[in-house]
DNA sequence: TCAAAAGTGTTAACGATACACCCATGA
DNA sequence: TCATGGGTGTATCGTTAACACTTTTGA
C-alpha cells in the first residue's frame, strides 16, 4: 500500500521518519549478484496504486536507492538506503559514476510517480549511482527486512538476470549497463570478481563468472593453467559435497598474497 | 579583487550573472598536462583580500570548478566553468567521482572564504569531479580567457606538477589523488593515454607519459617492440624538425583500427 | 667536435593457444 | 549404469626481459 508520506517543501524535506533529506542528491545502487549461472541484478517494485488503493495504476521496477539525509555522505546514505530496501549488509560498494541529466525524472510514467509520492516532480535531482557485488552464498536475501519499508516500497526485492530487466523507472536501466560496463573494466585490473563468489569457490565458478562478466569463452585447461600459476588462489583442503558428480577442489583468494605480487602494468596496457 | 557577488538565499541562489546555480551539486575539474618531462595540474588562485582590498589574509590554489546552473547537466556545467576559468576548450573530460562528504567544507579556511564570497558556509555541496586530458600543443592556455572571470578568482590559472602541488582549497588535494589514480587505471584498458600527446608523437614522448603516469622505468628497445607490433600506432612520413639531436621519426594514432583489433580481455587481468 | 636523444637485434624464459579423453559421484 | 561436471598434458607459437652500441642533428 503506498502511503504518500513525504512532504514537499521548497527547501528541504522532512521525509516519513522526520529526518531532513536532500531534495537535490539521492543515491543508487546496482547489485549484482551471481547465482552460477548468469549475472543478476536485485530491483525492487514500484507499485501506484489508485487513491482509494482499489486499483494497481501502474508497476515497474527500480534500483534500490533513495535521497540522501543531510546528516550522512553518500556512502553512508547508500549503506544505509540498502538496507532499507532490501536487508543487506556487508556488501561490496562502490560508487561509480553521477546521473544528473535534467531530464532523467521527465518521463510522464515518472512525473506521475513523483506527484502521487508528494515530491516536487520539477527538482532535479542528482544521484550518485554505487555498485555492489553480493557473493553466491548471500544471494537470497533477508526475507524480512522489505516488509518494514516505507509503504510506497510494497514489494519484496527481486533478482532479475542481466540481460533480462524488465521496464524500470527514470534512467535506471541506464545506469544499470553503465554500472555493468564499469564492472567490465574494474574486473581487468582489481581482483573483484571474488567478492562475486562464496570465501571457498570452484575453478569452474571461477571460470563461470569471468565468462560472464567479460561476455567470452574460455578454454578450461589454459584457464586452470593460467589460475593455478597464480600462487594467490589457494587450494584447500576441501572438496564439494553433495554435488552429482565428481566433487570438485576447493579454492579461496588471498589478498595478501594478491598484493605482494608485483607487475608491470604496462604489459596489460591494450593500450 | 574580490568582489562579493553571490547572493545566499536559503534555497537556491543567484550568481552575479543572475543565474539560478544548485546550492548542493558543484563539479571540478582535475585537468591534467603533460609537458614532455612530467604530469602537471591545472590550478586557479584563491585570494582572499581584506575587505579594504588593501591587504590579503590568504592565497592558496583550487581545481576549477563552481556550482551547477540549474538549467544544465554537469557535463554542461564542467565545460562552462571550465573555459569561464581557464579559457580551454574541446578537451577530453569525463566523470570520475562524486565526493559528498559532510566536512569536505569545514577546514578553517575554508569557512572563512565561503562567508567572505557571500555562501553560507553549512550548505552541504557535493561535488562531481572530472578529469582532462590536454595535449602538450595545448598546454599554454588562453592568455586571456581568466582576465574575463568573476572578480573572486582575480589570477591567472597555472600548471603544478602532480608530485609538486600547493596548499588547495577544500578536498582538492584528495580529489587531484584520486583522479590520478583513476588515470593509471583507465590507461590499462582504455588508449586515452593519445590525449594527453599532440596527434603527432615520438616514440619517446610515447614512452615518457607511460612512464610517468604508471610511474614505472620501460625498456627502450622492448616498449619500442612492443609499439611497432600495434597496427593502430601508426609511422608518418615526417620526422621531428629542430631539435639538436637525430630528429625522430613521427607517429600517429588511429581510434579506427584500434577499435578493430579483437583482444582476449581475460589475459589482461591481474585478475 | 660535442652533447643529446634516436635507433637497432639476439637470446632465453615465459605465457598463450589449441586440442580430447578418463574420473568420481549421486541418482 | 548413466548423466554430470571435474580434472589432466603436450606441442607450437608469440611475447617479455635483459642487455650496449652506432647514428644523426644543431650548437
Amino acid at each position: 500500500m503506498p502511503k504518500l508520506s513525504n512532504t514537499f517543501n521548497p527547501e528541504f524535506w522532512i521525509n516519513h521518519k522526520n529526518e531532513k533529506i536532500n531534495p537535490n542528491i539521492s543515491v543508487d545502487s546496482v547489485v549484482f549478484g551471481f547465482d552460477l549461472k548468469e549475472l543478476k541484478v536485485l530491483l525492487v517494485d514500484r507499485i501506484l496504486f489508485t487513491p482509494d488503493n482499489e486499483h494497481i495504476i501502474f508497476q515497474d521496477q527500480s534500483l534500490p536507492g533513495n535521497h540522501c539525509r543531510d546528516d550522512e555522505n553518500t556512502d553512508q546514505a547508500v549503506r544505509r538506503i540498502l538496507k532499507e530496501l532490501t536487508g543487506l549488509t556487508d556488501v561490496h560498494l562502490e560508487q561509480f559514476a553521477a546521473f544528473g541529466d535534467l531530464d532523467r525524472l521527465k518521463k510522464e510514467r515518472d512525473q506521475i510517480w513523483l506527484k502521487a509520492i508528494g515530491k516536487d516532480p520539477d527538482v532535479r535531482v542528482l544521484t550518485v549511482a554505487y555498485y555492489a557485488l553480493v557473493a553466491v552464498d548471500k544471494i537470497y536475501i533477508d526475507q524480512d527486512a522489505w516488509k518494514s519499508l516505507p509503504g510506497w516500497y510494497g514489494k519484496k526485492p527481486r533478482w532479475y538476470g542481466i540481460h533480462d530487466l524488465p521496464d524500470l523507472a527514470f534512467d535506471h536501466k541506464e545506469i544499470i549497463f553503465a554500472a555493468f560496463d564499469f564492472l567490465k573494466e574494474k574486473v581487468v585490473t582489481q581482483p573483484i570478481i571474488f567478492k562475486l563468489l562464496p570465501g571457498k569457490f570452484t575453478l569452474s565458478q571461477l571460470q563461470k563468472i569471468y565468462e560472464v562478466v567479460l561476455d567470452t569463452r574460455l578454454d578450461k585447461r589454459n584457464f586452470r593453467k593460467k589460475i593455478t600459476n597464480a600462487n594467490f588462489i589457494i587450494p584447500l583442503k576441501q572438496k564439494q559435497v553433495g554435488v552429482s558428480h565428481k566433487p570438485a577442489q576447493l579454492y579461496r583468494f588471498d589478498q595478501k598474497k594478491f598484493d605482494k605480487r608485483a607487475k608491470n602494468l604496462f604489459n596489460l596496457c591494450r593500450f
